[in-house]
DNA sequence: AAGTATACCAACCGCGAGCGC
DNA sequence: GGCGCTCGCGGTTGGTATACT
């Protein structure tokens, strides 16, 4: 069974903070400082919870906040730190000074995640065109149109720039082999 | 102009970890 | 070791603004 927590489901009041709570907070935490936050919580004379008062600051009040304008430098950041640590959002806040895990959370939740969406199903696209090529390529035996076998080299030209070397691979060339293929070198991929 | 859908973001919630008693 | 308190994190909710029909 989970465990209460406490300073959850207080009698504190909810919603949106006003000015003058903000004031308040600020005040009492440029005294004592930002911890003890149930405490900062009655010192400020605030019908509101500890976690939701450190929340507030973290979020809004902390000094060096930057808001709004996530500048392209930054959504590149953040899309490198999301591939490299997943949804850890705090520790890829602490890589973008003046920014804070809620907000960097919310960005990825409103823009980036639907961008990454598209950017995958794009590539998906893209790579089953080029399997579909591949394919036709060998189960049509259809060396005609842009490809072509060199017989002297075993190798199949694919347009105008691109080789496929058969040389260190052994025939049949199936589909079976071609996946194997594939999974092994997706590099080839980018040639068709 | 009014109603509805969608986007955005501040705030809330549940949970786990750390710490002191 | 057990308990309560505090803090921090990540997921989710809900209110407001904006876009669309």
């Amino acid at each position: 069974m989970a465990r209460l927590d406490s300073s959850n489901r207080s009698e504190a009041s909810r919603g949106a903070w006003a000015a003058e709570e903000d004031r308040k907070l600020a005040q009492v935490i440029e005294i004592h400082g930002p911890r003890r936050w149930k405490l900062i919580a009655a010192k400020a004379g605030l019908d509101r919870c500890g976690k939701s008062c450190r929340l507030r600051w973290m979020n809004y009040l902390r000094p060096n906040i930057k808001r709004g304008n996530i500048s392209d430098q930054e959504e590149d950041l953040i899309v490198r730190l999301h591939k490299l640590l997943g949804n850890r959002w705090s520790l890829i806040a602490g890589r973008l000074p003046g920014r804070t895990d809620n907000e960097i959370k919310n960005y990825w939740n409103s823009h980036l995640s639907k961008k990454m969406k598209q950017n995958e199903k794009q590539k998906k696209v893209s790579r089953d065109e080029k399997i579909e090529t591949l394919s036709n390529i060998i189960t049509k035996g259809s060396l005609e149109g842009p490809s072509t076998r060199d017989d002297e080299t075993n190798n199949y030209n694919v347009g105008k720039e691109v080789v496929f070397d058969c040389s260190s691979h052994e025939e049949p060339l199936n589909m079976e082999w071609m996946s194997k293929f594939l999974e092994l070198d997706e590099r080839w991929l980018d040639f068709v």
